[in-house]
DNA sequence: ACTATATTTGCCCTTTATAGGACAAGTCAA
DNA sequence: TTGACTTGTCCTATAAAGGGCAAATATAGT
C-alpha cells in the first residue's frame, strides 16, 4: 500500500529511482525495495520523500502505519479478526 | 485485551499467578506483566496457558494478535485510520 | 539482436530495538 | 504481618531495521 503509492507519486513526477535515491543518499536497490514493500520506510525517509514528491506527509502516514500493521498480521491466521476487535476497542472503549 | 482476558480466566479457575508461573517456569512478576499487557506473551506461553486455563488457543489468538497490533499503533496518530485501510484492503483486494 | 539504462532480487553485514526473563523492592488487603 | 500482586531496573539473546553490492531482469531505442 505505501510502496505502490510512492511509486505512483514518483512516476507522476517523472522521477527515476536514481533521483530519489540520490536525494535520500541511498542506493537505488533500496528505493526499489521500499516501493515493493520489501523494506520498511523510516520516518525520516518518509518525510524527505513527501517533500520531494510534493505531498503532505500526513497523506502518507496512514499508509505508513498500515504497512507496519500488515507486517504484524502477515502469516497470522486471525489477522483480520484481530484488526476488527482492536478497531472496535478504539471506537467504544 | 489479552492480559485482561488471561486474568479473568485465571481467576475464574481460582488460580493464583504463582501457580501459573510455576507451570510456565517463570516468576510471578512476569505473569503480572503479561496480565497487564506490559510484556508480550510468547506463542509457546500462550499455548501452555490456554491448556492450563482450559480454553481453546484459537479463542485467545485473535486477542494475542490484537495486542501486537496495538503495540504497533500505540503513539501513532493515524493508527485507527491505518487499521481501517488495511481492513478494507483485506476485504476487497 | 544488441546495448544502455531502470528496476528488481538475493545475499551479506552492522546496528538498534524488542523479547524474554530475573531480581528487589514496592503496594494492597486481609 | 503475610501472601498476592505490581513496578522498576537490569541483563542477555534474538529479531528487525538500515543499507551496501553484485548479479539478474526488464524495457526501450537502434
Amino acid at each position: 500500500m505505501l510502496g505502490e503509492k510512492l511509486k505512483e507519486l514518483r512516476e507522476s513526477k517523472g522521477l527515476l529511482q536514481r533521483q530519489v535515491a540520490a536525494e535520500l543518499d541511498v542506493d537505488t536497490a533500496y528505493i526499489s525495495k521500499m516501493e515493493n514493500n520489501d523494506k520498511p520506510v523510516s520516518k525520516e525517509h518518509l518525510k524527505k520523500i513527501s517533500t520531494l514528491l510534493g505531498v503532505p506527509e500526513n497523506d502518507l502516514l496512514p499508509l505508513w502505519v498500515g504497512e507496519k500493521v500488515k507486517r504484524v498480521i502477515k502469516n497470522e491466521k486471525f489477522g483480520k479478526q484481530a484488526l476488527e476487535i482492536v478497531l472496535k476497542e478504539l471506537s467504544n472503549g
